[in-house]
DNA sequence: GAGCGAATTTAGAACCATTCCAAGTCGTGG
DNA sequence: CCACGACTTGGAATGGTTCTAAATTCGCTC
């Protein structure tokens, strides 16, 4: 549950801190992608979007989605060639790409493990980031 | 040290194991590999390779790398969006990008790292394989 | 509340890494 | 030595993404 940054306020907010605009573009961009938490590629939300905003251009899409990756309200993912991957949650987490269905699945990272991770690299490394993929399949489960 | 998989037997073996020939395409591409252990792309290595034989194609580096791949004489490793990159490194380990300078560095995996890793996936999933990629900067020391 | 400059949006062209295709070559088993 | 399949090749095609130039909208200032 909890909304993360629930819409209005947290969303204006945070591009605003990043000197961008809250737009009707963006705002359903955003709603597209929290509404349904799977994976979906800008051509995926294109068409969802386009339901409630028939107007707009993929090239807008775009333009919004990098605009809330930029201001950290959206991540982006990508697995090998494929299209890039929207995804708003901002917990630290891994993904699980599931190769025979396609999914990609959140793994939430357990307290700990990234500064674990960080302590493999040699001195003089200094990492912004990680990031974790899993290729495998998700069976039964779930 | 150690030349993992000199040249000439277990390259032609590896291939055969996976119903495919040694080639002197195949070859070329893989010592254009091997010789300078950077991350190139399939159009550095074609330039490369086109030295010393001219005739040879981009598609068919493409051809070569796949093959190579596939019979797991080397990896390939994405960052971001940008072109696929090979890697003859076939001990497990992570890349770490530099942000700065765009190099890539390969990080070994100590010894239980993985399963460590692989141990934060919930029931249910079975990884085949997983990726990790930093991204930061490798300051001073190197 | 009109005027302005800056930020956004838009459609379509342009890009670029990669794959596809159809034709030609090579090499091996029979 | 021939046939057949594996491999290579150049060029065309693909597909996701970015660029461009022109219109639109926004937030202000006067």
């Amino acid at each position: 549950m909890a909304a993360t940054t629930a819409t209005p306020e947290g969303f204006a907010q945070k591009l605003a801190d990043s000197g961008l605009r809250s737009t009707p573009q963006r705002e359903v961009v955003y709603h597209a992608l929290m509404r349904k938490q799977d994976h979906p590629t800008a051509d995926e939300l294109f068409a969802r979007v386009k339901q409630e905003m028939p107007g707009i251009s993929l090239a807008t899409v775009y333009n919004c989605l990098e605009a809330l990756v930029q201001c950290k309200l959206v991540r982006s993912v990508n697995f090998e060639r494929g299209p890039t991957r929207y995804c708003p949650n901002l917990r630290p987490h891994a993904h699980f790409h599931d190769e025979s269905s396609g999914a990609t699945h959140d793994i939430d990272l357990p307290e700990g493990v990234l500064e674990r991770i960080n302590a493999i690299l040699p001195p003089g490394y200094d990492a912004r980031s990680v990031e974790i993929v899993f290729r495998g399949s998700a069976g039964a489960k779930r």
